[in-house]
DNA sequence: ATTATAAGTGACAGGTTGTCATAGGTCAAC
DNA sequence: GTTGACCTATGACAACCTGTCACTTATAAT
């Protein structure tokens, strides 16, 4: 977590420090980027940035927080939208992911470069660990009348297993450079057969 | 890819250094790992290496071919030996990669810090890119009749998901240190999930 | 004005990487 | 056995990067 004195900043240079950081991280991944670039764009002298942030992976799960709690706001929003059913409002955030707004290049490289604690950290889109009192609107959005699941808990499971999928084919679409139309039949074919499952009766 | 000259070296050097290797990528993952670590271990200097490899990277993409390699083997024989069954080998490929074995810290590594360069190798355990050869031996030791899939070219998808799964699995043990048997069973219940399929009929 | 507390600053030590000029070995051919 | 071509070995080096720290400057409160 940035340190006190970052809070403190006045808005400007909070905001220029900010644009900094989400210029580099979208040019490098986390381990490629570097202080020393950060505060060359903010302008910004080295001490001041070990003032504000302990090191460059706080600085990046700072922004990456920040984002992702838009994420999370428009995932929940589709998720209403589609009268709680999971797949359609995953289908729909799939897509919204793949689409070339200001952060594109920030979330293609997170998820190119993705380590465990980038993923769990991405994972609260879908927030979901068990015994979470954040996860309660989540479950409240979700019809659970569509869903083979007996217990609440198998809940988390199939959270669990989605966004492993979902992930795994943003990341496709990314490293392979796919088009969007490929991308998301390939995705949609892979959530019907998660729908129905992958044995013969 | 090494370069001819490390495959010229003498058999006792070229393992030196191998150990070498695995060792400082069984301490680090990659990004972390330094090759001034590795020159040291293998008494050799900084030179030579750049003369073997091009960088870190090709150093560390070379073990993890190897490795992988052996891992294969290991799970098409898993494969025939449950006549086919997708899911039990699967499972059993499961628990072999929690087994601390000597590469086990190598791929908990490599698994916590898994980017898509690094994840594109690893899946080739279950070598499947769409018109590959190499992946006609797996196609043929699939029990496809088991499978709920009706072209070969849906195979394809089913992998992609049950490797997505494992992988995640796999991360999600070494990450919150889960005991095996509660690794296991959250594993196992999400491949039952994946079989049945997740909506309700 | 004085003092305490917070923030700003840049030179610096210690580490890393990739390169390159130089030195050393091997081998076939003359 | 000398020559030259070729491959390999080597470590000093430039260029970079990080985190720290002694020091300066600002702000606020008494």
């Amino acid at each position: 977590m940035p340190k006190e004195t970052f809070h403190n900043l006045p808005d400007g240079k909070k905001q220029t420090l900010m644009d900094a950081l989400q210029k580099e991280f979208s040019q490098a991944p986390l381990f490629q980027a570097s202080i020393s670039n950060i505060i060359k764009r903010a302008n910004i002298p080295r001490g001041s940035f070990y003032q504000y942030f302990v090191d460059k992976e706080d600085a990046y799960f700072y922004m990456l927080n920040q984002m992702l709690h838009e994420v999370r706001e428009r995932f929940l929003g589709m998720l209403e939208k589609s009268d709680g059913d999971l797949f359609d409002a995953m289908v729909t955030f799939y897509q919204t992911m793949t689409e070339e707004d200001e952060n594109f290049h920030f979330f293609k490289n997170s998820l190119l470069n993705m380590n465990h604690k980038i993923e769990k950290t991405m994972s609260k889109i879908f927030e979901n660990e068990q015994s979470s009192e954040q996860c309660a609107r989540l479950h409240a959005s979700i019809d659970k009348s569509k869903l083979k699941i007996e217990k609440d808990e198998e809940l988390y499971y199939v959270m669990k297993i989605i966004s492993a999928v979902t992930f795994h084919n943003l990341i496709d679409r990314f490293s392979k450079n796919l088009s969007n139309e490929q991308a998301l039949a390939q995705y949609c074919k892979q959530i019907d057969m998660l729908k129905i499952g992958l044995v013969r009766d």
